[in-house]
DNA sequence: CGTTTTTGACCGGCGC
DNA sequence: GCGCCGGTCAAAAACG
């Protein structure tokens, strides 16, 4: 990331047109090979940087956003919420607890983290102990819960921690013995038909390890998350056996960074997906999810470093909300409890998500037929009313203006078959699936298009912020009603994840860049007005 | 020359 | 205790 130089007069410099380019950059970049995508990439990737720099010179302008953000991550301005949609994921705010510096031990890390700032910040993890619950300490993993969560990370710097460090740990504090009894970390499993060496999520990703897995012919690699160096988010990518065009692509752990956003839909996906997983009923009742939702926010607030920041993790759950997923089932291998998201089903019927093949793992399964993939349009709230074309994987980008205000895709469906791509038509009011699984954000719209999801979102939002969160100035149906506007959103959107900067700046600061079609689809559609 | 990948060694958990 | 297996480490090699 370079381009320290830019002027406050960036603003204008930003014309529509970049602004949704930008958030392609990183989506492709580990299949391009043509040198000519390549230069594109950079281009792309000056572009973000432009974009990350004008989010920083709104806060700057907006410094009472931030103020409010940190009361409550609803605490907007009200008359702004007449026009813009609340979906308050991870902003960032020069407000940022005093733990940010603390986490920035050098240079290096500190700018990284800069650069970051309007990044999200979406997490798997959900911790099952009560008393961090309570405190609103967000952790599904037991041996990460070292140094993580809400109460803990200002003395931690290793999120991950060697495993002689581990030991070490372990030896010393006998009396964590308990943790035990609780799973090891949840894992997201992700099958998707991929001709890559890996599914491009946004993420920087260095390989550590590669392994043979028993009854697998094809090796296993394991990936660990570059984007902060204490980050503590694993992956582990395999080619099924049955299957060699099938990417299975596995992550454990909690980003303990703003993620780049291109990055937010996969974290998106596997955090909601993480969620539901870690439904207290889910353990002992077949198939019955628990409200994910309900897990949405975390009240005692600050996530890792974005105070703001939506951490997909489970907040106090005083009133479960459970729906159901028709085939589901838990895994508890290895004491891992892993949730698989199946993107490789053919089409149904049903564009909305928990189609009922039957589970090919013995895990949590949930098989999603939509599709296109928010690896590639990540950001496509960026300009989801502009559109784009974009390929999955290794498939040029390309950019597409749709005059209509719709989202126009290319998911380049089983690229291992063919190159032949057939785009996706979205409209705003719904998508149109006419091609076979496009990963994350299959996942993500099927999860979030759960009318069940959606309304056990919106109660949890509701009775969040009705209790806490902006102290008493937003009535409960106001925010029902922006709840379920944003679950909208989500799956409009394809990602489910959106700067509330963005929102912040939607209205306001770009109407001039961009009309109707806003790059930042924070302006509320016109069907939900 | 810094970063990333490769790859054999090592470790811990688990079942027998 | 032993062996198997999954996962990680770290030195060397490769890469840009």
């Amino acid at each position: 990331m370079e381009d320290d130089n830019l002027d406050s007069n960036s603003v204008e410099e930003i014309d529509s047109e970049k602004a949704y380019v930008f958030c392609l950059c990183m989506c492709h970049h580990h299949c391009m090979k043509d040198q000519n995508l390549e230069s594109r990439e950079k281009e792309e990737a000056r572009e973000e940087n432009k974009m990350l720099k004008f989010f920083d010179i709104l806060q700057q302008d907006k410094p009472e956003d931030a103020a409010n953000a940190n009361k409550g991550r609803f605490g907007h301005d009200e008359n702004e919420e007449s026009e813009l949609v609340s979906l308050c994921l991870g902003i960032s705010s020069k407000g940022k607890p005093t733990k940010d510096e603390k986490m920035n031990k050098n240079g290096t890390e500190k700018r990284e983290d800069e650069d970051m700032e309007t990044r999200l910040v979406l997490g798997l993890d959900i911790n099952l102990d009560p008393e961090d619950q309570a405190e609103g300490a967000i952790n599904l993993s037991t041996e990460s819960s070292v140094g993580e969560g809400a109460g803990k990370e200002e003395e931690a710097t290793e999120m991950w921690p060697p495993s002689k460090v581990l030991r070490t740990m372990k030896s010393v504090d006998k009396s964590e013995a308990s943790q035990v009894d609780q799973p090891k970390k949840t894992r997201v499993s992700i099958r998707a038909r991929c001709d890559t060496q890996t599914m491009n999520d946004g993420c920087q990703w260095r390989k550590y390890g590669q392994k043979m897995a028993k009854g697998n012919p094809c090796p296993r690699a394991y990936y660990r998350c570059t984007v902060s160096p204490s980050c503590p988010v694993r992956k582990q990518v395999q080619r099924c056996a049955e299957d060699m065009s099938i990417l299975i692509t596995t992550y454990e752990g909690t980003h303990n960074h703003p993620l780049p956003m291109s990055a937010t839909a996969m974290a998106c996906t596997t955090s909601a997906a993480a969620s539901m997983l870690q439904s207290p009923s889910l353990g002992s009742q077949h198939g019955l999810v628990n409200s994910a939702i309900s897990s949405i926010i975390n009240s005692s607030g600050p996530n890792y470093y974005n105070p703001n920041a939506l951490n997909f993790s489970t907040y106090q759950v005083s009133r479960p909300h459970q729906f159901y997923f028709p085939n589901s089932s838990i895994s508890t291998l290895n004491s891992h409890p892993t949730i698989t998201l199946d993107l490789t089903a053919p089409p149904t019927s049903s564009n909305s998500s928990f189609t009922t093949c039957m589970p090919k793992y013995s895990s949590t399964n949930l098989s999603f037929s939509s599709g296109f993939s928010p690896l590639q349009c990540s950001m496509p709230h960026q300009k989801p009313w502009g559109g784009y074309i974009g390929y999955f994987n290794s498939g040029p980008l390309t950019q597409n203006r749709n005059q209509g205000g719709n989202f126009l895709l290319n998911t380049g469906n089983q690229p291992s078959l063919g190159h032949h791509h057939q785009p996706i038509y979205m409209s705003n009011n719904n998508v149109s699936q006419q091609s076979s699984p496009d990963p994350i954000f299959a996942a993500t719209k099927a999860i979030t298009n759960n009318p069940k999801f959606q309304s056990a979102l919106a109660t949890a939002l509701t009775e969040y912020v009705g209790n806490e969160a902006c102290d008493g100035r937003l009535r409960e149906n106001h925010v029902l009603e922006s709840a379920e506007l944003n679950l909208k959103l989500c799956c409009e959107n394809s990602i489910g994840c959106a700067s509330s900067k963005c929102l912040n700046m939607s209205s306001s600061s770009l109407k001039s860049q961009q009309g109707n079609s806003s790059i930042f689809p924070l302006t509320l559609p016109e069907q939900w007005k």
